[in-house]
DNA sequence: ATCAAATATTTCTTATAGGAAACTTTTAGA
DNA sequence: TCTAAAAGTTTCCTATAAGAAATATTTGAT
């Protein structure tokens, strides 16, 4: 493990200026180079992934030049990227700095028929993502009344147990310890252990309006 | 496993023409003239709000060009336009009824000096949670080189282990087996083991952020 | 209908985007 | 160190974006 010399914090974050919309400094460049650099991806992997010529990449990251759009939108497919993001300049830092601990536990109880949930980090509201715990009581599909469904796209790991998960177009998954899965949830679905005590997994979800 | 008698489903969740696609098709031309008539703007109008030529306008509402990514940025500071709008096209239901599923240990490898990231549910892109599971291979402040910072927000859970959650604007805390955490990714953080073994945590983060 | 005035499109030119390949820099291995 | 391979940059060239001006089309007043 290399074993970096110095400091940790850099760059203060400065501008937090609110009133600073998009347009002028919004650097594509450094952006699209932070984006890849994080994903360990050297230029020909981008250029792969793209189908864009590693100079144009390259000349693109050093700001030598402004990609047309429709290369923009080669970039945000193929460097799985979120637009929005692309022009939103800078951080639009909201909420910043927030952090809480759930210790075991200690979560939020939401029982239901179907499941006993355990909301976890509630004391942070207005989140991205909605994470919880949850103890699979159903044990059949008949316990549903319907799929469920709701706008937006949910997250499963399994802690323990083994459970099925039914969906709308999908044929039913069994899954055991340690697989997760990933689904819009819109889509309709419903889980249900199968092993002897209850299956239970954290379960992330985004926040309904969006 | 109980293949329960049929289906509950309600709703057909109606528009899934199929063709539909993400952002490829994407007619911007059509878009912003219908953002332009619908201000009763005209091309010279629009034109000294964007400071772009009328020709210029012309041929990207009729689709006869692709315009720059700098051209796009004054398209939508001069036009008003609200950018997700934009690129969103249509029914912002793209992304329907996607499901994947990774068993156990079929993640993607992504190592990292200090963390050793198992990336779930890869085949799913453009989502709106990125989850991987990862294990903790740094042992103290020094395996960092500086404080990570992404825009975003990031739940973390335990699964095994014992570690050490410094930031930027809190006390370092110390999180146990089935202990959670989510926190603003803004805010320079780092994760250290402490227990015997790497801890291994559950990571789900926002995209975007690089 | 006819013709102005206003609006939109096409043409023409230049500036520049984007790809292929040459070149330079960085990385890793002995 | 040195050297070869990998990663990144620059050059050179063609295709095309963007602006100015000419042309065409629509509008609306008589």
């Amino acid at each position: 493990m290399p074993s970096k010399e110095t400091p940790r914090i850099v760059e203060p974050k400065a501008n937090i200026s609110g009133a600073e919309r998009t347009l002028e400094p919004l650097k594509l460049g450094t952006r699209l180079r932070d984006v890849r650099k994080n994903k360990n991806w050297t230029l020909e992997e981008a250029s792969k992934r793209t189908g864009l010529a590693r100079s144009t990449l390259s000349k693109i990251e050093n700001d030598q030049m402004s990609p047309t759009f429709e290369v923009v939108q080669k970039l945000v497919t193929g460097l799985e990227i979120d637009i929005p993001q692309l022009f939103t300049k800078g951080d639009l830092q909201t909420n910043v700095g927030r952090r809480t601990v759930t210790k075991k536990g200690d979560g939020k109880e939401h029982p239901t028929a179907t499941y006993q949930h355990e909301l976890l980090c509630t004391e942070i509201i207005n989140k991205r993502m909605i994470p919880f715990k949850s103890t699979i009581r159903a044990r059949s599909m008949d316990d549903f009344g319907e799929l469920v469904r709701h706008n937006g796209e949910e997250f499963l790991y399994v802690l323990e147990g083994e459970l099925t998960f039914y969906s709308e177009f999908y044929e039913p998954v069994s899954l055991n310890e340690g697989d997760s899965l990933y689904y819009d949830s819109g889509m309709g679905h419903a889980c249900v252990s199968t092993s002897p005590q209850d299956a239970v997994i954290i379960w992330v979800s985004t926040p309904h309006g969006y």
